[in-house]
RNA sequence: GCGCCCGUAGCUCAGCCGGAUAGAGCACAGGAUUCCUAAUCCUGGGGUCGCAGGUUCGAGUCCUGCCGGGCGCGCCA
């Protein structure tokens, strides 16, 4: 239950009683009215633009609508004060014991406490990773499987029923290039000298052990054989290898995806060639001639008429090749088979999670998205930016000698899979992230993580204390939901539970903004509050957690402090990370 | 040349589908520890929100044009 919505019904009741008695004309637009809590906190609990909003439809003096609105507020149950501010906004003012009643609510749900039902059960694809199967995950992959997982979770605790999904890219040059290079390998394992990997071919010593697979399985009879007699066999058993070890490395981060497509299948089950006939029976197909790019045309750009995919009458700037010179698809024509086969089974929401190159490439697989659903379909793509990888301010070295950069496993091997998620979402998605190696192991406010799990840690600690204390109390979390708490009023008390009871709104704005970054800002931002007033604990000692001779606010502030860690639990485990209890 | 993303304090960044006097951390200056973990906390200074227009009751946020940085631009995925 989020606390801003239910005023959003108070408010939006006020408004149609003031309709009824003719005050208000019918038919207003209540959409651009925000129930939100002031930036400043001065200025109230809740706050709304009501007034302002409907003044001029009602034609109306936005502070004489407002004041109408406001006294009907003021008759609410828990409502202490409401005043009217600036050009024309409602500041409510509730009592304590509102706000008390959401800690208790917070206690009441522990591990469930934020889910919402503002996805209301619709589905949702969320796609992400999707790398081409040709090797091991590096450090880039890492933020896009990290964003797309929590961004997964999130929308599944804000009500969504969540598919996770993973685009195979099976289907190009490029695994036949990881067949080549794999029977290279596998030459290598019968004992041949291959020397050089020749340029061209993925260098990488992970397909060591693929190499040396294919020789016990098949012996030599590949050895000198044309590629045409093995191209395919070696194809299908490297992509498996490769995806097998993808999958680990997704593990390994705490990764996992509930259906995996493969673009080979799509094409060989003939869904691409559909594509095309459906598209084409709309209308969005022809044969044309594209410019070449100004400024950086390619060497061998010779002009040829293409098929075509009208992109730019769904807000493409241009329209974009379906067929390659060969014949072939491109790599496009089959990502909207990927899509129509997503909208086939049911999703009108997708997300696709991308990395920064693919950026140039958003808008075409719109448009493709709205053409094919006749525009009942809806793609929402998060770029994830460059990470850049730091020890101590400098540059990690990238080997390409190896054939890789650093990878995802080095990474995980290095910090731990839960600093790695947590990192990766203090930033917004579309801007670029500096992950250093030292700064995210330190213990230190600079470091997030640590700050966060440090709360988590003072919370137990606090929980151990009170124990110790009071051995023979019931501090379970259905005894503390029960436990009067009417005497935490200071400020910085009810500062803590008031952030306790923003959690349901956070989660709401942030899974109806596909951002998870904010959760983690907000556990920051929480634990903050937390650590201050535990200090304060330090200069006035009545505000400690533990009052050895007052059993019933000590018993109240065990209630605040479970809140507390109800909250840090819940958000870190939208992150997949387990809160610690004790740091050492 | 074109498209997308970014530009907020000395540095790294928040700013919740437009809202009130733009906020944190680091760094800098000062302070708090016989007491629940001081690995923490408190106080202070510090800003033409890249520039210029526009939209409106109101713009860091939306629109247009410039400037600067990143990513990309048929036959890679």
């Amino acid at each position: 239950m989020n606390i801003f919505n239910t005023y959003r019904d108070y408010i939006e009741n006020s408004i149609e009683n003031l309709i009824a008695a003719g005050t208000l004309p019918a038919g207003l637009d209540s959409s651009r009215i925000t129930v939100e809590p002031p930036r400043d906190p001065a200025h109230g609990d809740v706050s709304t633009n009501a007034a302002m909003v409907l003044a001029k439809p009602a034609a109306m003096k936005p502070r004489d609508l407002a004041e109408q609105i406001a006294a009907r507020l003021r008759e609410i149950e828990g409502v202490e004060s409401v005043e009217i501010a600036g050009p024309g906004f409602i500041n409510l003012r509730l009592g304590n014991s509102v706000w008390h009643q959401c800690l208790e609510a917070a206690i009441g749900l522990g591990k469930s406490y934020g889910d919402s039902d503002h996805g209301g059960g619709r589905r949702v694809n969320v796609e992400y990773v999707s790398t081409n199967p040709t090797g091991p995950l590096h450090i880039g992959h890492a933020r896009g499987a990290v964003f797309g997982d929590v961004l997964a979770s999130l929308l599944a605790k804000a009500g969504y029923t969540v598919t996770r999904e993973y685009y195979v890219n099976d289907a190009g040059s490029q695994v036949d290039t990881l067949a080549r290079s794999a029977h290279l390998r596998y030459c290598e394992a019968l004992g041949r000298d291959i020397g050089e990997i020749p340029e061209g071919l993925y260098p990488g010593n992970y397909l060591k052990p693929i190499g040396r697979e294919l020789a016990d399985m098949n012996g030599d009879k590949w050895l000198d054989a044309p590629e045409s007699d093995w191209l395919a066999e070696i194809r299908t058993f490297a992509i498996e290898s490769m995806m097998a070890l993808i999958r680990e490395d997704l593990a390994v981060l705490g990764v996992h995806q509930d259906v995996f497509t493969s673009e080979r299948k799509l094409v060989e089950s003939g869904m691409v060639d559909e594509v095309l006939k459906t598209l084409e029976a709309m209308g969005h197909i022809y044969t044309g001639t594209l410019e070449p790019p100004k400024g950086r045309k390619p060497d061998d750009w010779e002009e040829r008429p293409q098929t075509l995919f009208r992109a730019s009458d769904f807000g493409d700037d241009i329209d974009r090749p379906l067929k390659k010179s060969d014949g072939s698809w491109t790599y496009f024509a089959s990502d909207i088979a990927n899509h129509l086969d997503k909208y086939r089974r049911g999703f009108t929401e997708m997300i696709d999670v991308w990395g920064a190159d693919h950026a140039g490439y958003v808008k075409r697989m719109q448009a493709a998205v709205k053409a094919i659903s006749s525009g009942e379909a809806e793609l929402d793509v998060k770029i994830c930016q460059l990470v850049r990888l730091t020890d101590k301010g400098q540059p990690v070295k990238m080997s390409k000698r190896g054939g890789t950069f650093v990878t995802l496993r080095e990474l995980v091997d290095e910090v731990g899979p839960e600093v790695v998620r947590f990192i990766m979402l203090t930033r917004k998605n579309d801007a670029p992230l500096d992950f250093d190696l030292a700064a995210v192991t330190a213990a230190s406010r600079d470091n997030p993580v640590w700050y966060v799990q440090y709360a988590s840690a003072r919370c137990h600690s606090v929980r151990r204390m009170a124990a110790a204390a009071f051995p023979n109390h019931d501090m379970s979390l259905s005894a503390l939901a029960r436990t009067p708490i009417s005497c935490l009023t200071d400020d910085a008390e009810l500062g803590l539970i008031k952030a306790v009871a923003g959690w349901p709104r956070l989660i709401e704005a942030a899974a109806e903004a596909h951002e998870p970054h904010r959760i983690a800002f907000f556990l920051y931002d929480t634990a903050a509050l937390f650590h201050g007033l535990w200090t304060k604990g330090k200069d006035d000692s009545s505000l400690r957690f533990v009052i050895e001779e007052d059993k019933e606010l000590t018993m109240a502030r065990q209630a605040l402090v479970r809140g507390v860690e109800t909250v840090i639990a819940s958000g870190l485990g939208i992150f997949g990370i387990e809160p610690v209890e004790e740091m050492r």
